[in-house]
DNA sequence: GCGATACGGATGTATATACATCTAATGTGA
DNA sequence: TCACATTAGATGTATATACATCCGTATCGC
């Protein structure tokens, strides 16, 4: 592992790290972390378009077009159109609903694999950080 | 912006929000941040085999079989055979070289626009997690 | 009401990323 | 030395990600 004198790369290095701590465990359910967190997102608002979803996860409205298609293919997910004609609604459907359960144990597995690595103090100044820093990186 | 419970999501999410502010400023001089890490390894490690370099990025060897496929055709790195016949040894051509340097003061500038936004101390508590929230999470 | 403008998503294209699997070259043990 | 295991990278395939651009719908000013 060199050192990396570029705060970014150091970040994404990070975050290859700890995705493949996730997207381990949860290969065991047949998806990965990103399509998790969308079902979680879904199952908490119950009902999203896309705009709120793009801000939610601070990801490109396009990027979300790809993964939500994948979700509705595997039958997760349904759409329908909204009162406005251009938005399209998102929810869980009940087959989505039970693959989010089926896969929760997975990732809390990989939840405290990490969180027993870092110890309880590190599980805690990262979650601060991170916390921090992407509100002050929102306004840069 | 949602509150995520997941801890690899808000991670992923601040790499998203951080690697923006510098793919930015990078495309000005038509490169993304991956590459640009890319050029400055090889230009301080003056050569060095895939293997290598994967462990140093903690990046699937097959990811930058595709990467230094890219830089190569862009003509920025050149490739010979090692004394072992089945490794490739890469390093900077001359115009990788200008490359980089060229691209240098978009990176810099967005260093400091990130160091801007978190302050002195939020950058130095950012580094310092990350540095060891990666070490840690090798283990994990 | 209508034309200009803004907005929500979709599509085309390109890079980043990893796993399974393959090939070629090297190492190893009897 | 020869068979088997291991290693370095490449290839096939799939997801994640974003930008430029397009299409259809809504909104706003007059």
């Amino acid at each position: 592992m060199f050192d990396l004198p570029c705060a970014c790369q150091n970040l994404r290095r990070l975050t290859r790290v700890v995705t493949r701590i996730y997207d381990q465990e949860l290969r065991k359910a047949g998806l990965e972390i990103t399509q998790f967190g969308l079902l979680t997102a879904l199952a908490a608002t119950g009902e999203a378009n896309q705009k709120r979803l793009s801000a939610g996860f601070v990801m490109d409205s396009t990027t979300l077009t790809r993964t939500l298609g994948l979700l509705r293919k595997q039958g997760w997910v349904q759409v329908e159109r909204g009162k406005d004609r251009r938005e399209r609604l998102f929810r869980l459907t009940r087959a989505g609903q039970r693959q989010m359960e089926d896969a929760q144990p997975y990732w809390q597995r990989a939840e405290v694999r990490l969180r027993q690595a870092l110890g309880d103090e590190g599980w805690k100044s990262m979650k601060e950080t991170v916390a921090r820093v992407t509100e002050a990186g929102m306004a840069a």
